[in-house]
DNA sequence: AATGGGGCCTGAGAGC
DNA sequence: TGCTCTCAGGCCCCAT
């Protein structure tokens, strides 16, 4: 479920807490999550370090330590935690736990698995492997439509394919994939090679924008399970789609209802009268 | 070679 | 109420 815009709010928070933590013991249950590297080697290389920054890169998390760095991807339903005092009841799906050194923990709870953590050190392999494939953070100023246009290339695939192809652009999902495309004024199965310079500079426009109204807004949290950040606050942004999930709903623009059906394998929402 | 589809998992919600 | 079915925000892998 986590995006760009999610990620990019539980890093803020783990920026502003973990900073010159060490972590003092690491548990892990279950070993579908820790699945690059034995546990045996997660759990030696992350006890003892100290935190040193949080950055990301799309959807991944690095939390740099003195050492190595811890990776996370919170995947589907993958969600951190930050909890203070004594450990309350069993919380279930929790994957792992983090014990930092001011007597707070790190947990890692994830339904459905899909998420992943895992320690690298400097060069590793497994950095190549994830973090190394991916294109530019969609954030970043740099994606301009001379940039998207390079991007492109000769690729012949719809505009949602290519929004949500990680190794072109990092960080946008679903969700995001939709509403970008809609403030850009166009379809999501609008072929890449018909976009001419003025469609690449409306969609320059709405990457950046689209991402960081959602960043202001803190996220998109959807239904019961759907995303919460580092202390279980809900995210804002769902008020403000003006696509995604809203099948058959006015367009906030024209008012023509919104059209849904699938697309690249995923369920895709968009206006039919303002997108071409 | 690039692209679309299936698979990985569990839980929530709809429909009967 | 309770069962079955569909669907879900991501990404890897395989066949085409």
């Amino acid at each position: 479920m986590p995006e760009l815009p999610e990620v990019e709010t539980v890093r803020r928070e783990l920026a502003a807490t973990l900073v010159g933590r060490t972590v003092t013991e690491v548990a892990v249950h279950g070993p579908r999550t820790v699945r690059r590297q034995s546990v045996r080697r997660f759990r030696a290389g992350l006890t003892g370090r100290r935190v040193l920054d949080v950055r990301r890169h799309g959807k991944y998390l690095l939390i740099g330590c003195d050492g190595g760095t811890l990776v996370v991807h919170l995947r589907m339903t993958g969600r951190l935690s930050l909890e203070d005092g004594a450990p309350g009841g069993v919380i279930p799906h929790t994957h792992a736990v983090l014990s930092l050194d001011d007597g707070r923990r790190l947990r890692f709870v994830d339904p459905r698995t899909f998420g992943e953590l895992f320690f690298a050190t400097e060069g590793d392999q497994l950095l190549a492997d994830t973090v190394g494939r991916l294109g530019p953070d969609a954030a970043d100023g740099g994606i301009g439509p001379e940039a998207l246009g390079r991007l492109v290339g000769r690729r012949r695939t719809s505009l949602k394919a290519f929004l949500l192809d990680q190794a072109m652009i990092a960080g946008i999902g679903n969700i995001y994939a939709d509403e970008i495309c809609f403030a850009a004024g166009l379809r999501p199965d609008r072929s890449t090679a018909t976009l001419g310079a003025d469609d690449l500079a409306r969609l320059a426009v709405a990457v950046r924008a689209v991402l960081s109204r959602a960043v202001g807004s803190r996220g998109t949290s959807l239904g019961d399970g759907g995303y919460r950040d580092l202390f279980g606050d809900p995210g804002g942004f769902q008020a403000e789609h003006a696509v995604y999930g809203r099948g058959g709903r006015p367009c906030p623009r024209c008012g023509t209802a919104i059209e849904k059906s699938r697309l690249a394998g995923r369920s895709t929402h968009w206006c039919p009268r303002c997108q071409g």
